[in-house]
Order: structure tokens, then C-alpha cells, then sequence
DNA sequence: GTCTATATACAGATAGAC
DNA sequence: GTCTATCTGTATATAGAC
């Protein structure tokens, strides 16, 4: 409480091994799935044994919530301030990019969703956002296309980022995919489509 | 062989046997995923043992082989055709409303997919989709936005038809989401609007 | 902070009676 | 076609030494 240090990592560890938990668990998380992953693997991966694991984590659970977290906290967030449509979907895909690993997971394995105690957080979360996306008083088919734009938006992006499960090298005859600013143009005039065709 | 009622069920069961554990454990894995229900869980729903699980099926995996076959099996027929976009599209969304449930788990549980080892063929068939509808000589943005339609597609179909986990009973203040030729038309329409930003 | 050893639970699967 | 009983493997998790 004194040094100055009280939160640095212990010297001769350069990243932390919570840390490296986290990165090598959430790797065969999304791989394999979260009920298919065991603690033994995740272990033997890192070099330690399962025991080890319980000195930073308390259970497997606690485990996949500090990893999913980071993600749902700053969705929330970003919900929260309410900005306008242009910039909800612009910071949206920005979210998507920061946490590309964890929305693979979340998205691909309700699973791990449920198991992390995030369902119904992230369906309010998802009702939010589509009712800002949908604008003041919103039909029916409002909701739809809101939804539609937001998984144009994910299946675009897990293609340019080459995120699917055995994506391709690269489509044939072509220099490569959109990325940065130039990928996020794209994603977000294509929600933009979307949405005005009510 | 001679009887003339060879293929027939028992007479004293409706449906069989077989149907009723495909139906329910379809309903469990889509509910819970693949991994983490029981065999124990969709026998005692049955009110049958484990053990007579072992009669109908070999195994686990059998069982959601058996389950998830027909929709991949009916996706390869319509790309094996080889339709117009239009025709795609719409016999995409067609496939869909049919196989809604059986969809909805191989989409949201990749675990699920990888145990039925469909996970070439279904890669190979997004693959061979999206090219149909990149058309010839497609850019690299060409095959986002391929994905992206496809996206948009699967999302709103599954809002609309209230697919997804802890789906709202309807929207405020509205009659309800569109369904049937207006859902298809909506959806094929957003989807074309996609590919045509380009 | 990591280890060995172990407790406990439950999974998928099989044998054989009825 | 379904049962009881059981085998075998592996999972999460804990106790206690170092």
C-alpha cells in the first residue's frame, strides 16, 4: 500500500498467469466449445496442472465470466449513451473488432452464453440496440430489418476477419479482404441499406 | 415381405419410437446444446431408460447425426441446382422455415456441428453459396457482402419467427412480424439490396 | 504458486433378463 | 422394445505437501 507497486504483476512474470489462462482457455473455447473443453486441457496447454488452475480461478464458471465479461461491460456501456444511429453502428463494429475471440465464442456457442449467466443480459442488450437502431415508434418489420443490419454486420465481418470455423486462404483470383476504416465503410453503409429499405 | 406393410409402424404407436427421441432431443440440444444434455436427460423427458435410448440408436452422436442429415443433405441438393440468385435466395429461406429448429442448432452451437463432423461439408456449401451469389469474377467485397445477405437473412428470420433465446412476445404497441410469402419476399429483398450495393 | 493424490459425481455405453 | 445392473472413463473440484 506503500511501494507505489501494489498492483504490478510479480517481476519475473512478464504477462500474468491468469492472464495466459484466460488467453490460451478462450483460444479452445471457441475451438472446441466451452462444455467440450476441460479444465485438464486448458492446463496442459499452459504447462501446469488442473490444480494450479483453482489458485486463480475459483471454478470453471468463474473462469469463462472473466473472459466474457470485458465484452457484455462494454456493449452496455455503448448502449447506455444512447448515441445516434451512424455512430452506434460505427462503435459497434469497432466493439466487434477489440473483442473478436469473445464475440466468436458468445456467438457461436449459446452454451458458453448460458453458462457465463449472460443470457438475459445480452438479449436486453440486443432488444436495445435494435429499438435504437429501429427509430421512434417502429413497425414490426422495422424490428426485422434492425436485426437483419445487425447480422449482416457480424456474417460480413466473421468473413472479412476470416473468423469462421476453416474460413479460406482468400477468395481466388483477388489481393484480399476489406480491413480498418475501409472494412468498417463497407459494414456499416451495408446495416444503413438495410434499414432504409422500410 | 409379402404383406404389402413391411414399412409400417408398430400399430399401437402413432409416431414411433425413433421420431419421439429425434423430436425431443432436438428440442434439448437446441435449448441446452449438444454437449451438455444427457442422454439420461431426454430418456427420463421420454419416460424411458438410457438403455432403450440403445436400441433406436448406436450412440449420442448417431442420434444427432440422424437429427441434423436431412437439412445439410437438402441445403447440398438446392446448390447442386444451381438456380438464379433470386430462386436461391428464396428456396434458402424456404429451407429454413422448414428446418427451423434443426437450423437454429447447428447455427448457434458449433459444438454440435463439429460432433455431427459436418463441419467440411457446411463449410464447403457456405463456400459454394456465396460464390453463387458473388456471380462471376467476384472482388473480395463481393464475398463480404455475399456473407453479409446471408447474415441479414438468418438473423431476421429468426427474429421474425421468434427463434432466438427469450425472445420477446412482440414488439410494443404493434400487430406482429411478418410472416409466410410477406417474410420470404421482405427478407429476399433485404438480401438483394445487400449484394447490390456494391 | 504449483504440485500429487484423491473425493465425488455423472457421463456414455454394454450385458443380459424379461 | 424396454428394463436393471454395471463397467469404464473422465470431469470438476478439494486437501494438503512443498
Amino acid at each position: 500500500m506503500a511501494s507505489g507497486m501494489e498492483h504490478s504483476r510479480p517481476a519475473h512474470d512478464a504477462v500474468g498467469t491468469k492472464e495466459r489462462i484466460q488467453q490460451v482457455a478462450l483460444e479452445l473455447f471457441v475451438l472446441h466449445g466451452y462444455e467440450k473443453t476441460s479444465l485438464r486441457e486448458i492446463a496442459d496447454r499452459l504447462g501446469i496442472t488442473k490444480a494450479a488452475l483453482y489458485y486463480h480461478y475459483a471454478s470453471k464458471q468463474e473462469l469463462l465470466k472473466s473472459i466474457t465479461q470485458p465484452l457484455i461491460d462494454e456493449f452496455e456501456v455503448l448502449v447506455a449513451s444512447a448515441p445516434d444511429r451512424d455512430t452506434l453502428l460505427r462503435s459497434y463494429v469497432d466493439v466487434l473488432s477489440r473483442h473478436q475471440a469473445v464475440f466468436q465464442l458468445v456467438a457461436n456457442d449459446h452454451a458458453s452464453l448460458a453458462a457465463a449467466e449472460l443470457v438475459e443480459r445480452s438479449v436486453k442488450l440486443r432488444r436495445d440496440i435494435v429499438r435504437q437502431l429501429a427509430g421512434p415508434r417502429p413497425r414490426p418489420v422495422d424490428y426485422v430489418l434492425a436485426s437483419a443490419a445487425f447480422g449482416a454486420i457480424a456474417q460480413g465481418f466473421a468473413v472479412a476477419r476470416r473468423v469462421e470455423p476453416q474460413a479460406d486462404p482468400a477468395p481466388p483470383g483477388s489481393a484480399g479482404y476489406p480491413e480498418g476504416e475501409e472494412l468498417t465503410e463497407l459494414l456499416v453503409a451495408t446495416a444503413l441499406r438495410v434499414l432504409e429499405q422500410g
